[in-house]
DNA sequence: CCTACCGATCGGTAGG
DNA sequence: CCTACCGATCGGTAGG
């Protein structure tokens, strides 16, 4: 109706996100593609490179957002267990924003051909590093437990964030921030009542 | 060399799991399956009907496992918190011991046909419910605190056990029953340190 | 379990 | 951005 249409590669992106989230990589043609965009699965070309400059921007646009919203807390002086709380919150925020490139990225990304399969690998493990020195910092300062496992908490974090792009529905009563905050309290407190200490061993 | 050879059919789902784990399920063909099991593609069709039927066995066989693990647990006479021990562990030993299929039941059941789709969908609920029952068990005995949302706290463990897919490795050091112990201890004490009471707003 | 084949569809290109 | 097409490969079948 106006001038507001996006870039027409903007738009092959964001259509290629949902049909290869809903669909698979390679359950999506191209021809399924160009229809959805009404045009005709040659006409494509004049557009992208190939099938597979899709899946690769699409993986590099969600681990850049992963980058963005996590990297800048790295060096803020902040307490652990709020440097926790909002980690898991932009974590899951980036998921819970950008549901179909974030269901591609962890679902697709095997696809990729060696090299930006690599980058994908080398990838995951900045973030490993991530949540790990977080935790390790907690331990340090003190207000986390002592007898902490690094790596084991760090997974048990990333499992919690991550695995929401299986179930959280954007439209839905939950916020980015409420989830984040029912996670984070139960991961900090635990699920123990407190109080009359519940028993160890019975 | 001896007799102790599996039958075709069995051999057949077995490759099939590795292959739809490891290239997804429509980036295998039946020639690539046909291949590793020293047979022309066409062969197959004498010991399958179709590529689905793959899809809906190794799917079916998986869910069983989790079932079978599980259900057993239901009305067994545990405090809540040993129950809740027991079924992280049986649930991270059915994905341990069956990382093949675990992860096509994970990453390919939404390219089933719409009734076996329909079965996963209805079969995930009995997962969440069987989650969220454990938890309301240990609220309601006073084990657990009462302030726990239900259903955030089943999706958190649930987040826990099933991302073990992404990452267990095998024939590595930690073995279910580790990676069990070590989640449910930090679900259950939080990650704070004890003692002086690490404050909760700054 | 093989050979030989089927129609359908794939990603991609040439030329306009 | 379209038309028309390429070789390759797909799941599956017939007949043995």
């Amino acid at each position: 109706m106006t001038d507001t249409a996006k870039p027409r590669r903007e738009q092959i992106h964001d259509v290629a996100s949902r049909l290869f989230s809903e669909r698979g990589y390679h359950a999506t043609s191209m021809r399924d593609l160009a229809g959805e965009l009404g045009m005709q699965g040659g006409s494509l070309y004049a557009h992208i490179s190939g099938k597979e400059e899709l899946l690769i921007e699409i993986v590099r646009g969600a681990s850049q957002q992963f980058d963005d919203a996590l990297f800048s807390l790295r060096d803020l002086d902040l307490p652990a267990e709020q440097k926790l709380r909002e980690a898991m919150f932009r974590h899951i925020r980036v998921v819970a924003d950008n549901m179909d490139s974030a269901t591609v990225f962890f679902h697709e990304w095997k696809h990729l051909s060696a090299e930006p399969y690599a980058r994908v690998v080398a990838w995951r493990d900045t973030i490993d590093t991530f949540y790990r020195e977080l935790v390790a910092q907690g331990v340090q300062d003190g207000s986390f437990r002592s007898d902490l496992d690094i790596r084991a908490t760090a997974t048990l974090i990333l499992s919690s964030v991550n695995w929401t792009y299986t179930w959280y529905r954007p439209g839905g009563s939950l916020s980015p921030r409420d989830v984040a905050e029912q996670f984070a309290d139960m991961l900090l407190r635990g699920l123990r009542a407190d109080g009359p200490e519940a028993g160890e061993a019975p």
